[in-house]
DNA sequence: TTTGTTGCAAAGGGTTTGCAGGAGA
DNA sequence: TCTCCTGCAAACCCTTTGCAACAAA
């Protein structure tokens, strides 16, 4: 068993993507760093503590580095945003600890032969999909 | 979590799950059971006419029928709730048409084998999954 | 008649916008 | 200095709640 792919992305450069350095972005990228599953607008901004910012700054610059691919928005049943790091630039999915929230993503897809049969059954020409897996991460699994 | 269900596609009967058989409610059936796409409830409301209600009857009714099994509640990116309803009382997934919203279930799911790949890479003990499928149907391509 | 439902209005809560002041470069 | 960015407040909008009137059974 190998471990979830740590990939050791760094801080995307500010200025490589032609925004100023500011220490609000700097601050939110550092919170969703160092986070391990998806963050609620309300999260980053409380996580953002000595460098607190208003919670539109938030929400303008998430915008931002999500156009970037930095950052990934997800939306689940509750209505609420959660932001999480892009660790991968390529097609990827996430697995979803059902008890902790703890999402780590997953490289292999391999569903490519359910998808040319739906594109049989259905006439469909498929483009693209989602999947989103949920399941008891190794940690609560020992925890029980 | 869900409950047992009724045959596919033919109206729920009110009555049977201990709910009082109102025109407001028959009208919200109707109008899902005719549609081929996920519904906003503004939709859903507009689209009772004759029969409008308030819009806080729908939301609450919407909840009702989504516990029966009789409808399933999405949710995309725009942050609205979007409602169908369901054909199939088995696993299924969806496929959306990117370019007229159309949607169908797919019954046919085969992604076992990656997930078992997830598991063995991850750690996971991984409980269940949701695939949302993308594409262009056949009218679409047709139309092209 | 009994009690679940509806309708209205108002509240709730997350997200977005406008605009003046502030700070990167 | 020149813009871009931030912060505050207010606006927005979808969704939920409270409560009295209504209607299914």
């Amino acid at each position: 068993m190998t471990k979830p792919r740590q990939a050791p992305s760094q801080t995307p450069s500010l200025r490589a993507a032609g925004m100023r350095q500011t220490p609000q972005r700097e601050a939110i990228l550092r919170v969703l760093q160092s986070a391990d599953r998806p963050l609620t607008v309300d999260e980053i901004w409380s996580a953002m503590d000595q460098q607190r910012s208003g919670v539109p700054t938030v929400y303008r610059n998430l915008e931002r580095f999500v156009q970037e691919g930095w950052v990934e928005s997800l939306f689940g049943q509750d209505q609420v945003m959660r932001f999480v790091r892009c660790h991968s630039t390529h097609h990827h999915h996430h697995l979803s600890c059902e008890q902790c929230g703890r999402m780590v993503e997953v490289d292999i897809c391999g569903i490519e032969p359910s998808l040319a049969g739906m594109e049989q059954s259905s006439g469909f020409r498929i483009t693209r999909h989602e999947l989103h897996v949920f399941g008891i991460c190794p940690d609560c699994q020992a925890a029980e």
